[in-house]
DNA sequence: ATGTCACCTGCGAGGTGA
């Protein structure tokens, strides 16, 4: 079964993109990103099925969808634990699968930045959510994935330049130690058990030429319970829809689990 | 590099977010 993550930057801008890439990837799980919709301006017609996101905000900002060719037994949105944060950044999906289920949740972690901002701590007192969602998770002993934007670079090998990146939000000590401490609770980087070569990169910016130069980051990933890295086949970066035309400056992730 | 892109309001260009 293959899951893909993907913030492609506006499902408007990008609807052919989307639908060029799903035609040839053809993922059986979607999980997209920042697609500045509502429900009702997703064009469901793209996937077979489809759940998506979500509360308010979502329409100029933020905005996750969840799409699936088997259909969800149970879908969960908002990422509990502050009932004033209305965001559109979680969503959360079921599926049955022939070994048993698989949960799938995809997430939009918040940027951060600026560091001296109301943004910074916002960011890592979300993640500190997710980790109270994950502790929740592994309980049930099932297979699960966190995939989506985490807006963290794990470690220096996963930026062109530690040092242009040293106070950013994706890059301080407080995210990464935020991450670790995710990871530590039992979860597996998909992306990492299967390629240890530095500088394999996620995100271009737009600007100054970063793709031409190859400045990228690492900051797309797949995170996985143990009975899910137990079903791991493989996971890669599939890099080339950010050289096509009107590109997001994010690319997919795809990992295949064996269910 | 003050470097680019997307979306909003609302009709033109500026604000916001990344």
């Amino acid at each position: 079964m293959k899951i893909a993550t993907w913030n492609i930057n506006g499902i408007k801008a990008r609807l052919e993109t989307v639908k060029t890439w799903l035609a040839s990837a053809s993922p059986d799980i979607a999980c997209f990103q920042e697609i500045k919709s509502i429900d009702e301006g997703f064009p469901a017609e793209i996937f077979e099925a489809r759940a998506s996101t979500s509360p308010s905000m979502a329409r100029r900002f933020n905005g996750v969808a969840l799409l699936s060719k088997i259909p969800f037994d149970e879908v969960i949105r908002g990422l509990p634990g502050d009932d004033d944060d209305v965001q559109a950044r979680y969503i959360e999906g079921v599926v049955s699968v022939p070994s048993g289920v698989v949960r799938v949740v995809n997430i939009y972690l918040p940027n951060g930045n600026p560091i001296d901002s109301d943004k910074f701590p916002y960011k890592l007192s979300w993640m500190e959510r997710l980790k109270a969602r994950v502790k929740e998770l592994l309980t049930y002993e099932e297979p699960f994935v966190v995939a989506g934007d985490y807006n963290v670079i794990p470690t220096p090998e996963d930026v062109y330049d530690p040092a242009a990146w040293v106070n950013d939000a994706l890059f301080r000590p407080e995210t990464r130690a935020q991450f670790q401490s995710l990871l530590n609770l039992g979860l597996t980087d998909a992306f990492r058990a299967c390629h240890d070569e530095p500088h394999q990169f996620t995100f271009w910016d737009y600007q100054a030429g970063a793709w031409q130069k190859n400045h990228g980051i690492r900051i797309d990933h797949l995170l996985l319970s143990p009975q899910a890295a137990d079903k791991l086949v493989s996971c890669d970066i599939d890099s080339e829809p950010r050289g096509w035309e009107k590109p997001s400056d994010h690319v997919p992730v795809v990992m295949d689990l064996s269910v």
